[in-house]
DNA sequence: CGGACAAAGTTCGATTCCGAATGAAGTCGG
DNA sequence: CCGACTTCATTCGGAATCGAACTTTGTCCG
């Protein structure tokens, strides 16, 4: 009856890969698990792929999921480019592109022009496979309910959009919407094993941060991570675009950083730049990437006491400047409790530039994985 | 076989009144309910208690705990007081006595007297009825994995000391060892209904905080919940005993308070002592007040956006304090984002002086109804 | 090289669990 | 006051699940 996706999802997630591991995982009886697997390979979701490695005894017999069980079309919309993906059921990239799209062009228009670029990359990399669901990362807020996208700075003309509707009516499956940084935390995730409490922060034009709690995603009332308008500690005062002032985003951002650079006769199109400039030894560039980096640690202290996880996890198109690592790390190790610092790690993303698609993916996955789409493949011959 | 625990628990956090609505909430079969609740009530773990009222069709029939299913003992730990409480498996506190306790004593010497004071307790009034689990809470960090103290500075002479284990020795029940706001958390949670984000302060001597994330505690690598350490803007510059300058604490606590106030030439000997001259509108606490409420709202105002509560529960001595709260309040509100303060709640103590105790009792019962007892229990005539 | 041992997977009888049908108890409207 | 309708709880046959024993396939060691 049911627990078959619960299985392929021990699959998917490699806990498990023999029908002995799905046992001992699942809580189901070793019988109930075979013939469970049966039907599973029967209906095509799983595969049987040679024998793993013996233990003192009986060699398993490898399972996997089978190639053609299904895909999954993501997206993760910049404010200027979007990075769409084809990800199998396991969690495996099968082909990433990157268009520039322009996100003002109003959630209608962007989407539908969205879902003519996945329909052609299923077209091209797909191989004919079904597309079992659909992620879409947003620069903003979304409303975890109804995927609606809710009071984006960022996004003008997208206030309240349904776009999860948007896009089911495209696709006919389950659709995911859900904020930038909270997908890539969520594919960070997967790349920090063993650590269930993570802050991943996205430091590009703008400064997100997604939230592992529990090994469960927290999106609080659906604005969690928001640490861009935190006031800090500031020589002299400067208005961001919130209405206040002082705020981290208004010094630490890439959008401030170039802002800054540009005041100083450096003229340069993307915050990525910032970071080439800093690896060059630019001084100017070092010294406003290192006080950037002092401000946002200074803000991670009081979180860190707060949250107590046990990795920060730095990514965005700045985290490819060493220094600004270098100053988070001193201003957190310098100010945090010693229990909070204490085998806490603050390291560059391990997931890389994919780690939203990657946690795109995971989550969607999890959704799919537990529809019930699995139990009629399987009562089909 | 199994699930006899689940259907206890439904039934004890008021979530099911009848076999019918078991059947809905547990996922299981009707039949398989009324089998089970028979087995339960032949076991004298729940009970019969007439009927409820129609919604249109036949009456349900009330179940209830049995009284006589067992207690929980539990005990709150604070630098010069513990507070005791017995609690039934449903979390109602049946009796709550409170008695002086010096933590200084030591941790063994304490626990002894503490195990002392509960079989007392249960003697007292617990009409013979057996103990099913102790819950211990005390004002330093928790390593929930040991249930031992770590690193606890208002406790000397605990550092590391195996807690669970002492009072498991003593009792022979599941334990549970937790820290103070944690427990206030837990027991705040109970009397916030359709909030499962919720951070807990509790503004004492000292200041903790405690977080539900997700309906579940959070405790990060066991120290989550640090709010007192974090640096405040302030126009001179203070030390704390944590060896950096403007802590949260050095300013804001009833220890700096009275600190403060002891220096205006007013003595006093407990933080609740300011509430009082607050409330008797003594300019010199209100003042105080004000400012700490300010200094802590400031704090929180970075921990609200970053974490996006359903609401900020304020507990401890000073939280009856109106003007501390009204700072807090017009320090988050004016400065938080509007996404975050939206529909956001900035309150007192719901759960008032017991919370820890309902907080202890609620954790407790999840553990000790997940026990195996209950399938033994059953079995017997 | 052969036998003790270990682990993986399968078979099959016994048990548990589900679910539709049924009975029980009660509300509502004419 | 009676019949249609709702909801709660139980009965009972059939299906799914378990678990112990067993087979298969391997390692390890004398």
């Amino acid at each position: 009856m049911s627990g078959k996706g619960e299985l392929l999802r021990l699959v998917a997630l490699g806990h498990a890969e023999s029908r002995a591991e799905l046992a001992r995982h699942s809580g189901l009886a070793p019988s109930s698990v075979s013939l469970r697997v049966e039907e599973l390979i029967e209906a095509g979701l799983l595969q049987e792929e040679g024998s793993g490695l013996s233990t003192g005894g009986r060699r398993p017999r490898r399972l996997k999921l089978a190639p053609n069980a299904g895909l999954l079309a993501v997206a993760d919309l910049g404010s200027h480019h979007a990075r769409l993906g084809l990800v199998d059921l396991a969690g495996t990239p099968l082909a990433v592109v990157e268009h520039p799209c322009d996100i003002g062009a109003g959630a209608a228009a962007t989407l539908d022009w969205l879902a003519g670029r996945l329909t052609e990359l299923v077209a091209a990399g797909g191989a004919g496979l079904p597309v079992r669901g659909v992620g879409v990362g947003v620069p903003g807020p979304v409303d975890p309910a109804g995927g609606t996208v809710i009071s984006p700075s960022r996004m003008p003309g997208w206030n309240e959009y349904p776009v999860a509707a948007h896009m089911a009516r495209r696709f006919d499956v389950p659709v995911l919407v859900e904020n930038d940084a909270n997908l890539m935390a969520a594919g960070e995730h997967l790349a920090w094993p063993g650590c269930d409490n993570l802050m991943v922060l996205k430091v590009g034009t703008g400064i997100g941060c997604g939230i592992i709690a529990g090994g469960r995603l927290h999106r609080g009332r659906g604005a969690a991570g928001d640490i861009s308008h935190v006031r800090v500690r500031a020589d002299r005062s400067v208005m961001c675009s919130c209405g206040h002032s002082d705020c981290l985003e208004a010094y630490a951002s890439g959008a401030a950083l170039m802002a800054a650079l540009a005041g100083q006769g450096i003229e340069i199109g993307h915050p990525a730049d910032i970071a080439a400039l800093a690896a060059d030894g630019v001084p100017q560039a070092t010294n406003l990437v290192r006080g950037a980096g002092r401000l946002i640690g200074d803000v991670l202290t009081a979180l860190v006491n707060f949250f107590n996880p046990d990795a920060v996890v730095i990514g965005g198109s700045l985290s490819a400047a060493e220094q600004l690592i270098a100053a988070v790390r001193g201003a957190v190790y310098e100010r945090c409790l010693p229990l909070a610092t204490r085998d806490l790690k603050i390291d560059v993303t391990r997931a890389g530039p994919n780690a939203a698609i990657l946690g795109a993916g995971s989550l969607l996955r999890d959704i799919v994985l537990s529809g019930d789409w699995i139990e009629e493949a399987a009562a089909r011959p």
